[in-house]
DNA sequence: GCCGTTTTCGGCCCGACTGTTTTCAGTCG
């Protein structure tokens, strides 16, 4: 069983206990844990065989550490599967109606047997809802205007999808005469690969002419909620903005506060209240007396902490590193040199060799490597060794016409399902650079995909894997495999781990890169360019490695072409 | 259900907004 699948477990237990009325506090230690679980590079099926003792782990204790075991073992959880039959599944959709929590869903269980949307929508529009204790008009009339919406599950947006938004909404309030300062806060400020609520921190002394400004935005299609000072919009594409405005002496208080994670937070307040301190978003406080609020700077520093970028706060070992003030100098867009992964019209791209390597250049890369697809990918016209040769000759062709950028002759070289790559090894000695990847084939099982993995590893001309677990966001989770020891195999050989810098992929993740990251492995951040636009993505790719505490010294192409040139097989 | 430099019990982060109440519970972030 896959960690994603025992965390989901963990979820799942957490939320029907809440319907139930569990104590809070039991219901987060199983939230903890799932989230603990989450963040692990190792399979906790492995840890198990090792006979790693699970309660190490944070927030494990001795019964989840036994849960976690009867699921590896027996593939289900008993305590869940009696929860089930008690609670039916259609009680949580319910729960996830916006205004509809635990209580309400379990009193409308209790009261007046609704057991999921479909249900609960018949009720409403009979009337029904409304006559409940705890619920009135305004609620039944909520519920039906949510109900479509929810059953068509609301899905998180690529952080590309909505950072133009964001944009153009932060530029418009800046403009306003009231305001001083704006910022998006959130997820989106910590740059996460999927966004869901977006917010808005504005410093004004006109929080009406904010509201209003947003309200009549032509992105935004309808005010949820305005109170004094936060308002809740819906923008297209179905995504929430929270726009929330705040004094300015309050203004670092609030970004940290906003920018959460929720985690990071809960360390922060736990540290204030160890120094016999009080922190929420409009300052830290000792007594009713402000300490500091003003910048985000001040607060960490009055915690005895440096400050933190915003996409290490994951407490995720941030807090132990500001203490030493040993935080990484994350890696910036500046600090590319090269983009190694791009197609051209030779398969499946849409420019030619020429726009390309311009396109590149443009952007102020000082080398770059075009590698078309191998003949397995046949849906892209994918290349076999005689007609690689034709490209590889065509491309240094062009390549010797351009001065100031050097092209690499590469290969994106399927690794096929039998375990052996698409082309013959005579073919990949002659490339320059070879990116060995999985296309096809994802749903083997974990030791074949294994198999796989590591022939690339151990051929001695593929210098480097692309995008390593073939996932795509919100679409398909990736092969399975046991990351933490093909990354090892990978740090053995020599052989290089790509970020592809896609919105829809991003994969490597920032837990997988930190982990390459710790065994020396260089990464690559890779556009996997298949237009001259394409190349772009490449800050996306760089967020990922900001989020995974990665440092232009980690990765490769932010080397100089001769230092770079050293690293090639 | 977890955890411990006030340790094996008694805590566990905190405020705004809404809708329902008439002083507050539930929900949300």
């Amino acid at each position: 069983m896959k960690n994603e699948q025992i965390a989901a477990s963990f979820d799942e237990l957490a939320d029907l206990l809440e319907v139930q009325g569990a104590n809070p506090f039991r219901i987060r230690a199983y939230r903890n844990a799932s989230r603990t679980i989450e963040s692990l590079t190792d399979s906790l099926e492995s840890m198990l065989e090792s006979e790693t003792d699970l309660t190490e782990l944070q927030g494990i204790g001795k019964d989840l550490a036994g849960k976690i075991k009867e699921l590896v073992e027996t593939g289900t959880l008993e305590k869940l599967e009696e929860l089930k039959s008690e609670v039916p599944p259609g009680v949580l959709d319910i729960m996830r109606l916006p205004g509809v929590g635990p209580k309400k869903a379990a009193l409308l269980f209790k009261e007046l047997n609704i057991t999921g949307l479909p249900e609960l929508k018949a009720a409403a529009e009979a009337g029904e809802i409304q006559k409940l204790k705890g619920f009135g008009k305004k609620t039944e009339e909520s519920i039906l205007s949510n109900i479509d919406q929810a059953a068509q599950a609301k899905e998180r947006e690529f952080y590309a999808t909505a950072e133009p938004l964001v944009e153009e909404i932060v530029d418009a309030l800046s403009e306003l005469s009231s305001t001083k300062q704006v910022s998006p806060a959130g997820s989106f400020r910590r740059r996460k690969e999927t966004v869901g609520d977006l917010d808005i921190l504005v410093t004004s002394d006109d929080a009406e002419q904010v509201m209003d400004a947003l309200a009549s935005h032509e992105l935004v299609q309808e005010v949820l909620q305005r109170g004094d000072t936060k308002q809740r919009v819906r923008l297209i594409k179905g995504l929430e903005m929270d726009l929330r405005v705040v004094p300015e002496e309050s203004y670092g208080a609030a970004m940290q506060y906003f920018t959460g994670s929720k985690e990071h937070n809960i360390v922060m307040r736990k540290r204030a209240q160890k120094r016999d301190l009080e922190l929420n978003e409009y300052g830290l406080f000792s007594g009713k007396k402000s300490i500091a609020g003003k910048t985000e700077e001040e607060i960490y520093q009055a915690l005895d902490l440096a400050w933190i970028p915003p996409e290490l706060r994951e407490d995720r070992g941030e807090f132990e590193l500001a203490e030493k003030d040993q935080l990484p100098e994350l890696i910036t867009l500046e600090d590319i040199r090269g983009d190694l992964h791009m197609h051209t019209t030779a398969t499946d791209g849409t420019a030619s060799i020429q726009e390309m390597i311009e396109a590149a250049k443009e952007r102020g890369r000082k080398y770059m490597a075009i590698t078309d697809h191998s003949k397995r990918v046949t849906m892209a016209n994918g290349l076999d060794a005689d007609r690689l040769r034709d490209h590889w000759r065509d491309i240094r062709k062009v390549a010797e016409k351009i001065k100031g950028i050097h092209v690499l002759c590469g290969i994106e070289c399927d690794i096929l399902e039998d375990a052996s790559l698409d082309l013959p090894d005579e073919v990949l000695e002659e490339a320059d650079w070879v990116i060995a990847v999985l296309h096809y084939g994802l749903k083997q099982d974990k030791a074949q995909i294994h198999k796989r993995l590591m022939t690339a590893i151990k051929n001695p001309h593929v210098d480097i894997i692309g995008h390593p677990t073939g996932r795509l966001i919100g679409k398909r989770p990736g092969a399975e495999m046991d990351i933490s020891e093909i990354l090892k195999a990978a740090a053995d050989h020599e052989v290089m781990m790509e970020i592809n810098a896609h919105p829809s992929r991003l994969d490597l993740n920032s837990l997988h890169a930190a982990a390459a990251k710790e065994l020396g492995i260089p990464i690559v951040i890779s556009t996997d360019a298949h237009s001259t636009g394409g190349m772009d993505v490449m800050r996306y790719g760089v967020f990922q490695a900001r989020r995974a505490g990665l440092s232009a010294k980690d990765v490769a192409n932010c080397r100089t072409w001769a230092q770079f040139k050293k690293l090639l097989k």
